[in-house]
DNA sequence: AATACGCTTGACATCGTGTCAAGTTGCTGT
DNA sequence: ACAGCAACTTGACACGATGTCAAGCGTATT
């Protein structure tokens, strides 16, 4: 996929290393461009703007850490169990691409492009929601007098990354009883199950 | 509060007007100047930056919009009734304050006075939450192995602009939609209440 | 030895924010 | 009536970041 020239690479991975450290700084092209030991000029070569960049490395980090066989996973499973896996598949990945999203996020009210990119992800991670959703109701788990619509749409909304930011970088919260109280959140509002202790 | 001169008036509504419209596209410092039919420095002469005029929005906002005597109303009921309400009043003030807020948020990654500013409001906003939350315990109503910490973390996560943006604005849900399946949802969350519906 | 490729160097355009200095207008007090 | 002040205008400029352009340089390939 796309080409994989040593300097690419290093650009990445100099890339993600930034965003992961500064958590919350800006990363700009030439402090890329520093911390790969290449000059600016270089990264334009391989990107040709910033948001390309970003979403370069989106795709470059799904690669290697293998997104789809994470999120596959859960779609074997059928009803309770489907929704569970999902949100575990899902809410374990959004650590990873976190940094990643929250420079697309911070640029997407001003770049088009980072905002289409990122809004596609989204997308296709509410298709997840959706299938969830879907399992449920084949299951006749889903609490009666709840559309598929609105219950993707909540799924979609408490699964956010802004959501697990909130919760997890902003109050300090575990990513295991961020997961858990997820699940129950979910199963509450989709199957009104009662949430226990 | 602060000054009320004309032109500072005529500044901020034109500003307000501006975010409301615009929804989404990026208001300039000289759009808001064209727009309140001012030069640009004038702009600069009430307010030393961007960041600034946004948070003095923010607080014109809040007093021609009355936000503390809609909160105030919140604080007078207990238990149950104190969770509703207040998020009856919050949820009712969201649209309101959205689109400076959304303005605000999306400089927050790169400005320092914007960042702080909006947590402010925000922690602020948390204030009220816990409040309801102290309300529940005192009632006995708070679902037992729930410690008030976690409990005001996951309302105020729920209860967050962004969760509204995501269903309000990306959904497409009905405000009264959202009020109601926020109240279903905080209350399972916080009482382990089942959601009928 | 010639060529092509990948990278470097350095200059430059653009856009938005924020600053500065000098000029204009209109209101105020005496 | 007039000096003086405050508010606003005009136009120029600095800065920081993105993105562009052109020329040069080293090295592997043929």
């Amino acid at each position: 996929m796309a080409d994989a020239s040593i300097t690419r690479t290093r650009i990445l991975n100099a890339c993600r290393a930034l965003l992961e450290s500064d958590a919350g700084a800006v990363t700009r092209m030439s402090d890329v461009a520093k911390a790969a030991g290449v000059s600016r000029q270089a990264v334009y070569l391989h990107f040709k703007t910033r948001a390309e960049l970003l979403i370069a490395l989106t795709r470059h980090i799904d690669e290697v850490e293998h997104v789809e066989e994470r999120l596959v996973a859960s779609r074997s499973a059928t009803g309770l169990e489907r929704l569970d896996a999902y949100i575990e598949a899902w809410g374990a990945y959004i650590p990873v691409i976190y940094p990643v999203g929250q420079a697309l996020m911070a640029m997407a009210p001003t770049d088009d492009a980072a905002r289409l990119a990122w809004d596609d992800r989204m997308n296709a991670m509410r298709q997840g929601c959706e299938a969830a959703v879907k399992a449920l109701a084949m299951a006749g788990r889903l609490r009666a007098g709840l559309g598929e619509k609105p219950a993707t749409d909540m799924l979609w909304t408490l699964l956010s990354v802004r959501n697990w930011e909130s919760l997890v970088q902003d109050c300090g919260w575990d990513q295991t009883r961020y997961i858990k109280d997820m699940k129950a959140l979910s199963r509450a509002y989709l199957c009104a199950e009662i949430i226990d202790a």
